[in-house]
DNA sequence: TCCGACACATACGT
DNA sequence: TACGTATGTGTCGG
């Protein structure tokens, strides 16, 4: 691990997972930074009608819940998948729609490539993008990775259940298979309409449907990551968009609630009494249960600029967001374990200046150069709360990932529907709600107050086509190529050996694992999302200031009972 | 105290 | 069932 330099191009000493023709890393280079004020920008189909963009991720290894607080290690590995889609839409619609955005001056962009990106968030010191390393399966022999960025079109999660059963398939014809699920295929990437948005794709780089992200360890290289002050993180889904002039922008994002990763110091177990935690080897590491605890955090497309202008708080954007997703994500903690909570666990940590635990204060203050101090006296009571909109998306994504992976919903190699994460399956009736209730209110804002641009960016996350989508017919859908050619079959001696009948049992085996059947991924049950929340808050504070101007009864006074159900 | 490097144990795929 | 591999983690030393 260490030592090592990141390497973000190189394709040296992969799994045998079929992969693409090498290519430069340039094709995956993110654009243009944004501008500290740049926000997430909408997204138009050629017709002109808004695209609501929804993303779907889960982590499937690498975190336990403890005192109810989510905690990673820094030695372990963890994995996640992502997948976006849009609402109402089906998945292939790329394959017959093209897309467009508008920027904050009101300038029109064809989107050329839709990229999916995953990255850290350090809560402590607002860093991104410094701590993620991908391993390979030859984890301190091999190479280290960025986090890739991908190439991505709609598509849907596969389950808790299927990532589980192909997390560590080594067997080449099931690799190149499960290869077929998470990437579009030849033939699937050229039966496009000319005018669609997987036309401008680019030509030489694998599509994915979900981007997979194995092995993936927050690294002890960085020397940002200094003395257990920064451990308190967030994994961050990022939708992006590559305009046709080449720059990049964002769509979506999506991210954890506060993740605390420790490390091997004894630090990292504050919470825990110091005898406790060094009563195990190596400053208290705990060793996991193999077993593989999934993690989901599904998600937004939000936004705020309408608060701005009806609210004049051009700064509401951190305030409104202020502490939310902390709160939210850990309210039932904090009621049972006072200790575990995540502000006053950041605030010892995180505030070597105020300590007053001496183990703590007296490392940091010692170690801490005069910067590094200046940083982290800033993070004394709050942490550094991630805002979407200030993201710099220079950050290189290596185009490689460990492994090949998605599940379609059904082809030729028998995946089924029940490989698909049904929490995916289920957003559709919350959803669809809350979206009219969107509309709804929406329609009542432009009634109450004409002269005021209400255009709010719909902070739901959206739900996937139920019945009217075209996905089974659809060219994504599809027998991978004749051109890829029937799979060598090899013993793990190289002889060829196995029939095709043989094979066909094999799989079905595979697919009938006790496994394989999804299971409940709920795993944030239903708090991991606020954004809703948080729209609905600030519909109730528009209403509040628009109602006395108006002074009429509003249909608006009952938003907050208009809806109870999950929120996600 | 941190962390790279190596070693070992165990579970799992073939 | 033997074998090889992936991964969690124990340990040493700089």
């Amino acid at each position: 691990m260490g030592g090592k330099v990141l390497q973000s191009s190189s394709m040296a000493n992969l799994p045998t997972a079929k992969r693409a023709a090498p290519r430069s890393l340039t094709q995956f280079k993110i654009g243009p930074p944004f501008s500290p004020t740049s926000s997430v920008l909408p997204i138009y189909s050629s017709t002109g009608a808004r695209v609501e963009p929804v993303i779907n991720a889960r982590s499937d290894r690498g975190f336990d819940r403890e005192d109810g607080d989510w905690i990673g290690y820094k030695r372990n590995y963890f994995a996640l998948v992502a997948s976006f889609h849009f609402h109402g839409q089906s998945v292939d619609i790329c394959s017959t729609e093209s897309f467009y955005t508008v920027d904050q001056e009101g300038e029109k962009h064809q989107i050329s490539c839709f990229k999916l990106g995953l990255f850290d968030y350090c809560l402590d010191t607002g860093d991104t993008g410094k701590f993620l390393v991908q391993h390979t399966s030859k984890r301190d022999k091999g190479p280290q990775f960025s986090p890739p960025v991908y190439n991505i079109v709609p598509g849907q999660l596969p389950s808790h259940g299927f990532m589980k059963s192909i997390a560590n398939i080594r067997n080449p014809n099931r690799i190149d298979k499960c290869y077929e699920q998470f990437y579009l295929t030849e033939k699937e990437r050229n039966e496009f309409e000319s005018s669609s948005a997987l036309a401008s794709y680019p030509e030489d780089a694998e599509i994915a449907r979900v981007a997979r992200y194995e092995r993936m360890q927050f690294s002890t290289v960085s020397k940002h990551f200094v003395l257990g002050c920064n451990r308190k993180f967030k994994l961050v889904i990022r939708l992006m968009c590559e305009l046709e002039n080449g720059e990049t922008r964002l769509l979506a994002t999506s991210e954890t609630p506060c993740l605390n990763i420790r490390g091997r110091s004894p630090m990292n177990y504050v919470s825990e009494a110091p005898a406790e935690a060094n009563k195990e080897n190596d400053f208290g590491q705990k060793r996991k249960n193999a077993e593989m605890s999934p993690m989901e955090y599904s998600t937004t497309s939000f936004l705020v600029t309408a608060f701005r202008r009806v609210q004049g708080q051009a700064q509401n954007r951190f305030n409104v967001y202020s502490g939310e997703h902390v709160d939210r994500s850990n309210s039932r903690r904090r009621t049972q374990h006072q200790i575990s909570d995540p502000n006053i666990d950041t605030a010892l940590l995180s505030s070597p200046m105020e300590s007053s635990t001496p183990r703590q204060g007296h490392i940091v203050t010692l170690k801490l150069p005069v910067s590094k101090l200046k940083d982290a006296s800033f993070s004394s009571n709050q942490l550094q709360e991630h805002d979407p909109a200030k993201v710099k998306l220079n950050i290189d994504g290596s185009p490689m990932t460990s492994m090949p992976s998605t599940p379609r919903e059904s082809n030729s190699y028998g995946f089924r529907s029940s490989e698909i994460d049904p929490a995916f399956l289920q957003q559709d009736n919350t959803v669809n709600d809350a979206l009219e209730e969107y509309r709804k209110v929406q329609q009542e804002l432009r009634i109450l107050a004409p002269d005021q641009d209400f255009e709010l960016d719909l902070p739901v996350p959206l739900t996937v086509p139920s019945t009217n989508g075209t996905s089974a017919n659809s060219s994504f859908f599809r027998s991978p190529p004749a051109s890829m050619g029937e799979p060598e079959r090899l013993c793990k001696h190289g002889c060829k050996m196995k029939t095709e009948e043989h094979d066909k049992q094999t799989n079905l085996q595979w697919m009938n694992l006790p496994g394989v059947e999804s299971e409940s991924t709920s795993f944030f049950e239903n708090n991991t999302d606020s954004s809703l929340m948080r729209f609905r808050n600030s519909l109730s504070k528009i209403k509040a200031d628009i109602a006395p101007v108006t002074g009429e009864s509003s249909p608006l006074s009952d938003f907050s009972n208009t809806y109870t159900g999950p929120l996600w």
